[in-house]
DNA sequence: CGCAGAAGCTGATATTTATCAGTTTTTAAA
DNA sequence: TTTAAAAACTGATAAATATCAGCTTCTGCG
């Protein structure tokens, strides 16, 4: 799965989309049994970090930031999540407060599963358990990625790299393969590419003069994915 | 476990040291059956990024880093691996190939297990997939913390903290509690803080004129555990 | 022991990126 | 529809950090 045979893409998400196919129907059943539906507006918070995780969640419609906030204000996106993905389950694996902060990036439905089930599926299933292993060590390459990016890459590189990879999460929302539009504020791509606000919008002006994109506010078309990708410098 | 009550280093550690622990011996037995120890001297490259994993190794004696190479040359240190810990298992539990290297950072011991046998334990001892699923888990804390710290703290700051974690690494070495002597090269710290080899020294010639650290060449004494705690600026 | 290469170190300079102090535009609520 | 707040944007400046070029000191090998 590599974007226009060129930028690793898989090296930019998590797998856990595909988790939950492991489970037979009946421990399906049993692991959405006592989940609860939640609407969440773009913005809302789902979980903060460093309180107590009660459960995880599934990410039934919509998009998610999953950040930490340093000194005040300033926050640092680690992974933006999609529809269909996992979200929560760390902390509760791992026996420890939420590491980091959960929101909507747009107006989401989630449901929560109770941590009770999700651990007594993962001690049913072996199946579903040895899925989580792979997943979770596939999550090892996305950081570990994200980590040498954000040390010795520029800031246009790191910008033109969140929109790839923001591209490729916001592919299925519209019906064509082209042209594809984010929805996405200058904030949350200054907190993805970990550059300031004021140098987002600049650099965008930038892309925009050199035909890569277009912009209409919160709305960017990629227009040229080939030339942003070469201004990423992506191996 | 936190450093003189402020400093959270649990959350720059893996947890792989006791994973072995939850296996009968019989089991350890299985899983070293078809060990091979080798010895590395510092700076040999134990395994390297885009290669294909044939086993998982045990770090009997030494210190590995975890790197990534961007751009020719500069490595990012992902993570300092102690002896006792297990490296490079993601690779083989997600099916892919090496997301980073490894290598020797002083004379080591290592022992290479196959990787059938590191699967065949892992479906016989749920006790021990259940230990490795928390220390992924927890892992993940280590490289969000890892990922916010780059992208947003100064330079003393990010030196300070690859100080103190070394710190503790190299703690046990020595008897005392207090002056505990790091041998590790400007680059490494360079690689670990992710500044250049230049700053590395002009920071370090700060933070000794400050009394916080001498250093004769490669070695390294923290003197002042407190005031580069202050230093590193860390909630 | 001598020597070559690596690592450590220094000062000067260039570059990148953040910060600041606004103005304009957009958005959503009353 | 008005309007207040938030987000987007701009230019100027400051600060942080990298780069470069050269020098010195170690270190391990022959």
């Amino acid at each position: 799965m590599s974007l226009s045979g060129i930028f690793p893409i898989d090296r930019w998400n998590f797998t856990t989309q595909s988790i939950l196919n492991t489970l037979s129907e009946e421990e399906y059943a049993e692991l959405v049994a006592n989940q609860s539906d939640q609407k969440y507006l773009k913005g809302d918070v789902i979980f903060r970090e460093g309180s107590v995780p009660a459960g995880i969640f599934l990410i039934r419609r919509g998009k998610v930031k999953k950040y930490k906030v340093d000194n005040l204000a300033k926050e640092q996106i680690i992974y933006v999540a999609n529809h269909g993905e996992l979200i929560g389950y760390h902390a509760v694996l791992s026996e420890e407060r939420y590491p980091d902060s959960a929101a909507a990036i747009e107006d989401s439905l989630i449901s929560f599963i109770p941590k009770e089930d999700f651990i007594s599926i993962l001690h049913r299933s072996p199946a579903f358990t040895q899925r989580l292993l792979k997943a979770l060590s596939h999550e090892f390459t996305v950081l570990a990625n994200t980590i040498s990016v954000i040390a010795q890459r520029t800031a246009p590189e790191r910008l033109a790299i969140a929109l790839i990879v923001l591209r490729e999460k916001y592919k299925d929302e519209e019906s064509g393969e082209k042209d594809i539009v984010l929805n996405v504020s200058r904030m949350d791509l200054a907190g993805m590419a970990g550059i300031a606000q004021e140098n987002v919008i600049r650099l965008l002006k930038e892309f925009k003069a050199e035909g890569i994109l277009e912009s209409d506010g919160r709305k960017i078309r990629i227009m040229d994915i080939k030339r942003l990708i070469k201004k990423s410098n992506y191996r």
